[in-house]
DNA sequence: TAGATTGTTAATCGATTAACAATC
DNA sequence: TAGATTGTTAATCGATTAACAATC
């Protein structure tokens, strides 16, 4: 099962924003000892059909079995084998403020396939420290720690004025994937560069929306 | 125009979650002096149709004018409305960690129409303390303050470990509406209760997940 | 075996795009 | 006025849901 990794040409955004979630749910089966589940019930808890659970995993293989349903441990297994979680993509932080201090310090990278080697910043406040751990370094340094390091996704975690300009200057020493918290969209006339935002502001201006509306 | 605010029964999510875009959009065409715009040059500079725009727009009012297009400052104005950035929801961050720290400091809640009165934690080393000119009480005395206090909304900068009981204890004395930080799908048997999730992990999980299919 | 549940095909629903009459 | 562009209705497209034969 799974011998075939991607078995649609086109999967949708919507489909690849729903992966985390069931991965998600099923390691919550796993913790409560749960070893099989349903579309049905899985679907019950995750308060989506059971026909979109199966349309979904039926987009990467076939995970389950007629009249069973889901080994719920296997079932993540490949879940978190789709989305990467056993890899090791190489990370660095452009921004060492608050933001940047949080996730040093509290996001757990390599549970989701990531790693972080170093933070930089323009700050003198900074510069030399090691925050986790990690060092951070003089953001003019940036082009030449690139050119020597493999660095697979750069987090953004600068001021909003700066955005555009430094994803510019990192696409052009070869950066191709950014983790983007200014809340700017980010253009670049590369079509292989990917973005992938988290905008504080659009989100809570939704949340505003909707109290408001309610 | 823009009399009548609300003009279909049902916006659907994806709408809504347009706004913000147009906003940050428009905001960046005053700043750059242009008076008026076009469905269809707005489009082309936000890589969507001029149909998509202009149904959009529909849905709340007619802020256009045939042959002419829309007054930026006005058009943005209108929809700075429909997002209540003018309003001044109540917030409380519950948990001053790294994370409630950067929000106290950096954030621009005011131009999102919100404010931000207090944090809570439950270490004693930040009790008492002030962030930006904000008081960090004892989360123990979180359900008297709200008892005291008009508050909108909590921003939930907490570990996953209490997400869940947290935030049933705070539904408890009252609070509906939730800016969740914690990567967890928090529910509540109260179909009135909002929850406006900022899911980092799921973020970063698409992103290696686009990075590996590239 | 009989019951359960899958993976997949078909039907439905909703969202996006196109077309166009109205009109500035 | 003529050209441009809206708001809206109709057409298309894609995503979700339902149905069901296959089969464990």
């Amino acid at each position: 099962m799974g011998e075939n990794i991607l078995r649609k040409e086109k999967i949708s955004d919507a489909v690849i924003r729903r992966l985390p979630r069931y991965y998600r749910q099923l390691t919550d089966l796993c913790v409560r000892g749960i070893v099989r589940v349903s579309s049905r019930t899985l679907g019950d808890e995750m308060g989506i059909t059971a026909s979109q659970i199966r349309q979904d995993f039926s987009c990467f293989g076939e995970f389950g079995q007629q009249g069973y349903g889901y080994h719920v441990e296997e079932l993540r297994t490949e879940i978190g084998r789709i989305l990467g979680v056993d890899q090791n993509h190489r990370m660095i932080i452009i921004g060492a403020g608050h933001l940047g201090h949080a996730l040093l310090r509290n996001f757990p990278f390599s549970q989701n396939g990531f790693s972080v080697d170093a933070a930089f910043d323009v700050s003198p406040a900074v510069i030399g420290s090691y925050i986790n751990g990690k060092p951070v370094y003089a953001m003019s340094g940036v082009e030449e720690y690139l050119s020597e390091n493999i660095v697979d996704v750069v987090a953004l975690t600068i001021p909003q004025s700066v955005a555009q300009e430094t994803a510019d200057r990192l696409i052009a020493v070869g950066v191709r994937a950014f983790w983007n918290f200014t809340n700017v969209e980010l253009v670049s006339t590369n079509p292989n560069v990917i973005f992938e935002n988290i905008h504080f502001a659009d989100s809570l201006l939704t949340l505003g929306y909707r109290i408001a509306h309610r």
